[in-house]
RNA sequence: GGAGAAGUAGCGAAGUGGCUAAACGCGGCUGACUGUAACUCAGCUCUCUACGAGUUCGGUGGUUCGAAUCCGCCCUUCUCCA
């Protein structure tokens, strides 16, 4: 018996967006949900303690990285992700394949599986579907990934179909793979930015039967146009009843249109890096802490937001920890970015129980100064 | 009082006749960041009427076609000895 589960409770009734819960073993999910990422079981610079005081619902970890540090194998004996980091919440894993693109210097694809160069030490690593997934298993988080080929954007029409195939044949060696019932398998559609591709791809995968469905390929330099179509292509193919996730988006209008097409889940580093590197989501837009105005600014990042960095510190005072590369700073500035995020995602949600999705979206489109980035 | 050593852009520090408006580091100023090789990366940092021009290397006077670099004098700082 599977311990997950995924029920919608609400639908827009002028929009694709709805609310759910998920299910998990460690706990239950909201959606949509947006999850700060942990790649190396921790979200850099913040507690568990922290991490559930801005309301997060679940975080996300990554195979490749544990694989290589500390070892699947120590983070299974140390009972898991959760335990070994001592976060008791929802987990997912990443399956490695979003390195097969960051990585690609350092990386050779063949049917069997990727050849890696280790980024640590240039060891030479090979990651299968079979591999990935059991590594997954012994990770042990509440839901995993397949293992798939995340393509450079603009790709090649016949590289991108070559691809697809091979990710499908990869999906469906992963599923067969997986030995753990209590941890649910998404499957991920690719195909860049051809719609035959991701429609293909989607109902392949459907066929398969996963518990849930990821987007993947996306925020790969891309426009934001072309983004939104690569969601559309695959979204309209996959399953109403079962999660959908859109993979590494985070800036604030990608959120807003990804809800607005039926996305249940995000995940994205930009909240956290950005705020190592100084930059802050507020309501006026984003701002760079380091920036010399700042320097006797003695006013709070952001007057309507709730979280602990806004509440307590200024503007000031987080200028003088960056320019002294005070950890503090990079904290600090992470909790506020993340609790940002969730408050928008929180707000979504109300607003979907409401039935007023899109007046909120608006809303807040107008409120907040977006730049072409959107945030 | 005597003997040495040194003075280079905001700071530290290379450079000892032309390829030097002057390496590099720090500091400063901007910008980027979307399933984390990321407390990272990129650009700017003498002046201006700025795809060009003008003034620089303690000061000053020389040598030379040409000087941050060689010579004289002066100023300042440091170390050691009395």
């Amino acid at each position: 018996m599977k311990k997950f589960k995924f029920n919608i409770t609400h639908k827009c009734k002028d929009s694709k967006a709805r609310c759910g819960i998920i299910e998990t073993l460690h706990g239950n999910v909201e959606t949509p949900i947006f999850m700060p990422v942990g790649t190396l079981a921790t979200v850099k610079f913040l507690s568990p303690e922290e991490i559930k005081e801005i309301g997060s619902g679940i975080i996300l970890s990554n195979t490749y990285h544990l694989w290589l540090r500390p070892g699947a194998d120590i983070v299974e004996k140390a009972g898991g992700v959760q335990k070994f980091m001592n976060y008791n919440g929802p987990m997912l894993t990443d399956s490695g394949g979003f390195q097969v693109f960051s990585l690609s210097k350092h990386r050779k694809i063949s049917e069997e599986g990727v050849t890696f160069r280790s980024h640590l030490n240039g060891d030479k690593l090979f990651l299968s579907p079979e591999k990935s997934i059991s590594l997954q298993n012994q990770i042990g988080a509440d839901i995993i990934m397949s293992f798939d080929e995340c393509i450079p954007y603009p790709a090649d029409y016949q590289y991108a179909k070559t691809s697809v195939e091979r990710t499908l044949r990869w999906a469906s060696r992963g599923l067969n793979a997986h030995r753990n019932p209590n941890q649910a398998l998404f499957g991920i559609v690719q195909g860049g930015e051809y719609e035959d591709l991701r429609e293909h791809c989607a109902k392949e995968l459907v066929k398969m039967n996963f518990d849930g469905y990821s987007i993947g390929g996306t925020s790969v330099g891309e426009d934001k146009a072309t983004m939104y179509k690569m969601i559309d292509f695959s979204i309209k193919h996959l399953p109403e009843d079962k999660p959908r996730y859109l993979m590494g988006v985070g800036a604030v209008n990608d959120l807003f249109e990804g809800v607005e097409r039926g996305v249940d889940m995000f995940d994205c580093v930009l909240p956290t890096r950005i705020a190592r590197h100084g930059t802050l989501m507020t309501g006026e837009g984003r701002i760079n802490i380091k920036k010399a105005t700042y320097k006797e600014d003695f006013t709070p990042l952001d007057t309507k937001c709730d979280c602990y960095t806004c509440k307590n510190f200024t503007k000031a005072y987080l200028n003088h920890l960056f320019r002294c590369n005070e950890g503090l700073g990079d904290r600090l500035c992470s909790i506020h970015n993340l609790r940002f995020l969730l408050n928008l995602m929180e707000g979504i949600r109300k607003a979907i129980k409401e039935d007023r999705f899109l007046e909120y979206k608006e809303e807040v489109y107008k409120t907040l100064k977006f730049d072409e980035r959107g945030f």
